[in-house]
DNA sequence: CGGGCAGTGCTATTTTTCTAGCATACGTGC
DNA sequence: GCACGTATGCTAGAAAAATAGCACTGCCCG
């Protein structure tokens, strides 16, 4: 179940991608506007051009110009990448991932939105529950 | 307040730093077997090396050999990473990244996890609360 | 109808990264 | 004392990535 090993990005690579995730679809122009240290016009199309053959974005025309987006859909590519942030600084346990959202870590989460948590780890904690009785007497 | 503007690690950098802040600390060695693609162990230490001049890890001499570890520290290369992935995958929202790895997006929780995050939010509440508490009477 | 704008395709060049090899120091055990 | 295993220092060459430039096309609007 290997993550249909594409070959690895490069620096400018991972960047790009980065954008295109962040704006699920989006012309050569916005992805460098959204790039640092302002690459050239033309060296992002290039990039663009490499990536689409190594089968990370693809295109489609839309009137005149190229829309692109990533190949990977954008839950698949996040899920790695959180499993990746959880192997590298979390000890590969979720746990502790949310423990450190939870703690502030990151940014402050408001009472409205603990409330939402709140509920939705009630909610876990039940269908947990439900499996358990449903192992018991399927 | 910019994080300290390092230059830009390239791909492999960004590996070695990934297993260095896995590992915490480690040696040439050690860092060339957590690296994929089986690189030869002399461009680990070169590698090694200009990461040491660019000021991404440091040092120490122990006995014989060098121990190699991360110049920022864990927590805030894993704050900065957090932010990161929540800016580009999960709209920059604290709570959305929870609800994903709650919704067992990468891995399960244990009913036990789910108990202690449960009340890790009752205290986050808490002093939610006391803080609106606070700012009425000062 | 013609000029200018906005887009694309392609390619050559420069820059950076990555790699491997060789020389050297320092303990360890025979 | 000395051969050996384990480290490090350094450097040159190969490989890959990043960049910029130029040529071509379609469309819009004056």
């Amino acid at each position: 179940m290997a993550t249909t090993k594409l070959p690895q990005l490069t620096r400018r690579e991972r960047q790009i991608m980065d954008v295109l995730y962040r704006l699920e679809r989006a012309t050569a122009a916005e992805i460098q506007a959204g790039l640092p240290g302002e690459p050239n016009y033309s060296t992002v199309r290039a990039q663009l051009r490499v990536l689409e053959e190594k089968g990370h974005v693809g295109h489609e025309e839309e009137g005149l110009r190229y829309i692109y987006a990533p190949t990977l859909p954008r839950s698949a590519a996040r899920r790695s990448a959180l499993r990746h942030l959880m192997e590298t600084f979390f000890e590969g346990s979720t746990e502790k991932v949310i423990a450190a959202l939870v703690g502030g870590e990151v940014s402050r989460l408001s009472p409205h939105e603990l409330e939402r948590l709140s509920q939705l780890i009630a909610q876990a904690r039940g269908e947990a529950k439900d499996e358990a009785r449903e192992r018991k007497q399927p």
